[in-house]
DNA sequence: CTGATGATGTTCT
DNA sequence: GAACATCATCAGA
């Protein structure tokens, strides 16, 4: 089952952290790929510097305007982009970056968009390489800015996020975000959450 | 295994 | 002109 908008709608923070375990999946043609979502991160409100919205929405960031479900995707470092869904009801601004995915379905098709290489015996290295980071998952899936700002999570063919059980408290854990050092207000926000003892949560 | 470094170009000041 | 929600590669231990 497919989540519905009323997952979305709610407080960043929940949502960043019920996504974990839930399948995020991209349907590309005939292919599908599936992988569980086991790390998330949640930019939050205006007070929270490590956020792209602390100061305001820009042409970049207009999307997290709109109601929650939607996607936020940017360029990072000149050669990346990062995946996030956007979060709360329509006019109030969050976003929950996905950070690393564990592939379940589609695993040989992801292998070839993440390394332009034919799926032949890889080491494991290789395997927890594939999606062990927020831009790494995006090359896995082959998500595109150009091709998936902005469409929604809800109503999407091509994607989507499917419910799973939830998982209990003690098999998640809980740090600050990764890389936003330069936030004075906000770097040490406990808002990353991850699935405790996963291989492909990133290092 | 760890830490340092360079790649690369959009966005923002 | 600087900053950047990252990754691959390489040197050293």
């Amino acid at each position: 089952m497919r989540l519905n908008r009323d997952f979305y709608i709610r407080n960043t923070i929940l949502v960043a952290r019920d996504l974990l375990g839930k399948i995020l999946v991209r349907k590309e043609g005939k292919k599908l790929y599936k992988g569980i979502i086991v790390e998330t991160e949640a930019y939050i409100n205006s007070k929270d510097q490590g956020a792209h919205f602390s100061k305001g929405l820009t042409d970049r960031t207009r999307i997290i305007d709109e109601v929650g479900g939607h996607i936020y995707i940017y360029n990072i470092y000149g050669m990346y982009q990062l995946f996030n869904i956007v979060t709360e009801k329509k006019g109030v601004h969050g976003a929950v970056l996905l950070r690393a995915i564990e592939p379940i379905e589609g695993i040989e098709e992801m292998y070839k968009n993440r390394y332009k290489m034919e799926f032949n015996n890889p080491p494991r290295r290789k395997l927890i390489n594939m999606s062990n980071g927020p831009a790494k998952l995006v090359m896995a899936m082959n998500i595109s800015k150009n091709e998936f700002y902005g469409a929604d999570l809800v109503t999407d063919n091509r994607i989507w996020v499917e419910d799973a059980p939830k998982l209990s408290l003690d098999q998640i854990a809980r740090s600050k975000r990764i890389n936003i050092d330069y936030a004075e207000i906000g770097r040490d926000y406990l808002l990353r959450f991850y699935v405790k003892d996963n291989p492909y949560v990133s290092k």
